[in-house]
DNA sequence: ACAATATAGTAAGCTAGCTTATTATATGCT
DNA sequence: AGCATATAATAAGCTAGCTTACTATATTGT
């Protein structure tokens, strides 16, 4: 049995992405949006006028948990759902204008977290870090898909 | 703006983790205990006994998600709460000795997780990225928190 | 001694993820 | 044409985390 949970690769990844979480949030907490929010925000703003199935997809989650950010979106109006004529099931999002400057603050809080995050950090091991991750990522999406879900983008 | 959503550190830490509690809660899921719930039983494995409140320290989360694990692992008899005569206000919690067995299972399980996640990663940089891993969960607990919660016991 | 404050645990209600099931629309087969 | 199957979005209901607020018990200050 490992004694050392506070070491543990499983438990520590988790308490630092909760901990990023709460940090972006905290700081975020005056906009009123979320970090999870704010995600979506910001893959609009890569590829705006994006099907729904395709934003999940590239975003990594599931279509109704990004259903119920766009809910949350389109009731402030950050966001809007348009039917899609080609597609009468599907819909396209479109960014509202007034999302931009605060995709812009929030752009730059989120720097502000990671310079946070990699304080003390050489940028050799920053370096390494970053690749390791990712790496890590390529191997559980494709041990829970049998796809990876990292490449995408369409539109 | 950066366009790289699928490389930046906060998304990329944040499907990680995300991808390893899935890719884990699947293959325990014949277990009928989830990993937030075997976290607690390998805590207490390791300081059986314990008050709550000093569990939901070492652990990160708060007492109320703790108490939460707590009530679905007292039905099934995983554990048990107990009154703690020298301060009537707190409980100290025991494992059950059906959960010795279960915890050895998922600690192997969590390492052929691990195994999985580190596939095509030199013991190198695995070294590297767990030593900035820990780095980086301690500069947000000095963040979020002011102090560390890294390091605890007692009990 | 006793009032004020602090602490341990819990309750209520939120976000964010999931799986499974439903509904409406497309597509494919004969 | 029309039935069977597939797909886009959503609904229902679960785990797991959080904050804020409450209750019971301890502790502290005068």
């Amino acid at each position: 049995m490992n004694k050392n949970f506070d070491k543990s690769f499983g438990f520590a990844i988790h308490d630092v992405a909760r901990l990023l979480r709460v940090s972006f949030d905290r700081q975020a907490a005056n906009t009123g949006l979320t970090r999870a929010q704010w995600s979506v925000l910001a893959h609009l703003h890569r590829g705006n006028g994006v099907q729904q199935k395709t934003l999940a997809k590239v975003m990594n989650i599931t279509p109704i948990t990004l259903a119920r950010h766009l809910d949350r979106l389109e009731v402030d109006a950050w966001i809007e759902r348009r039917d899609y004529p080609e597609d009468r099931r599907a819909k396209r999002v479109f960014l509202n204008p007034k999302a931009s400057p605060m995709i812009e603050m929030l752009s730059t809080l989120g720097q502000s977290v990671r310079a946070q995050a990699m304080t003390g950090i050489s940028s050799a091991d920053e370096e390494i870090f970053m690749q390791v991750l990712l790496q890590i990522r390529a191997n559980l999406c494709v041990a829970n898909n049998g796809q990876d879900t990292t490449v995408s983008s369409e539109n």
